[in-house]
DNA sequence: TGCAAAATAGAACGATCGTTCTTTTCTTCT
DNA sequence: AGAAGAAAAGAACGATCGTTCTATTTTGCA
């Protein structure tokens, strides 16, 4: 297996466009964030192994492990690159759209297409609420306050809906984002596990089924 | 640690009262599956090792082993025990119930009484799913399968209460029970991971949004 | 260009894993 | 009671894990 003794130079790592100013220990560990990030995705969290990461990135173990100090340190960066693609893709696109019903239904479709990419590859979120549900410690904390952001920014957006006078006066926000949240949930289950055919159609009209019912009557175009 | 340098006689099993007529084999292979069943619901199936198994028993690795032949055969029998009991606890009381409205009721309430327990232990079916939804062999299988028969139950409950007339006549039997699905999941993934309070009181509501949503206009007397 | 510092490699550690093989202990049946 | 067979123990295997320590290579800057 030793490829080292042919005396490859081990591919010249094309250097990204974003390596603007930035030194080599850094772009490495972007690098190797990016690989382990893409690794936790479809074996979870906890299978993340160092020794796995170091084969993609066709380094030694001690090398991968050097930039993290820890594999718990190298869990966590990889929590918080996901929380800012997330937000990147999700959250932030949505705040093109005007407050209110616009926005919660930007946030819904945006969240609805990132799940659609994940059915092949797997959301952290999910697999480490479940692998670290009954844990303590680092990892699950930068989980859990990751998600409790998404949520409160959801939770805001919501609000905001009912105050524009979208939805009725009476609607719980807390309420709603958690049967939205719901939804995404049942996605990834049966479309990621059972396989089951058809089930974006089924969450996309279980959340017009949640506006019908919290909508205000104003709103009651459809 | 070597206990057995004392002599002592390592718990003589309290010989169940289930113990008609079964050789000891099967009564230990009961328990151990019993244990492992307890083991898997905190640290999830693919945590689920054999010498941690033998801990909890007090027996030797090899000893557990020989009962199963492969680890991935213990995770079955695993999957199976727990599909009996969800059988037992969640399902069949509910066929007490007449059939339609009342008995999806049952359903929902058995299953949110089954969460409510879980909270601290953890669902297999919710925890498998996502440690074995890009896997594939008999561990997944039986999972799968398992989870299949009780949605496909859930779904001609469901079914048999629009037949009775308490549903909507266009209501889709596969639509309600992936929202109640989802419910149940949102549950579980609010109240054991994020801790939120309240999440039961949600769950309930949302479960009472979808009966107003698809009950027949005959069946509102709430 | 040359030197200090950063980055990476390599080897080894103790631990745990599932599994196999051999030996001992316990059950069951006549 | 005693023999046959089942059940359990014990030791060892190769593999992989995270981590440590020591060399070597590569980088960045004066």
């Amino acid at each position: 297996m030793s490829v080292t003794s042919l005396h490859l130079k081990a591919v010249p790592a094309p250097l990204e466009a974003a390596s603007r100013g930035q030194h080599k220990g850094q772009q490495t560990k972007a690098a190797i964030i990016d690989a382990a990030l893409g690794l936790a995705t479809q074996i979870g969290l906890e299978g993340l192994s160092i020794g796995a990461v170091a084969e993609v990135m066709r380094m030694s173990k001690s090398g991968v492990f050097a930039h993290f100090g820890s594999r718990e340190e190298l869990q966590i960066s990889v929590v918080r690159e996901y929380y800012r693609r997330f937000e990147d893709e999700v959250f932030r696109p949505a705040l093109a759209e005007p407050r209110g019903l616009p926005r919660v239904r930007a946030l819904f479709a945006n969240w609805m297409k990132r799940v659609a990419v994940e059915l092949q590859s797997g959301c952290i979120f999910i697999s480490g609420a479940v692998e670290f549900d009954d844990r303590s410690g680092p990892v699950r904390d930068a989980l859990a306050s990751s998600v409790q952001a998404w949520m409160s920014a959801l939770n805001r957006a919501v609000q905001m809906a009912r105050e524009a006078g979208h939805l009725r006066a009476d609607a719980q926000a807390q309420q709603i984002a958690f049967e939205i949240h719901a939804i995404i949930l049942a996605l990834h289950y049966e479309a990621r596990f059972l396989k089951t055919p058809g089930s974006m159609a089924r969450a996309e009209q279980a959340f017009e089924g949640i506006l019908a019912r919290y909508g205000s009557p104003a709103s009651r175009k459809r």
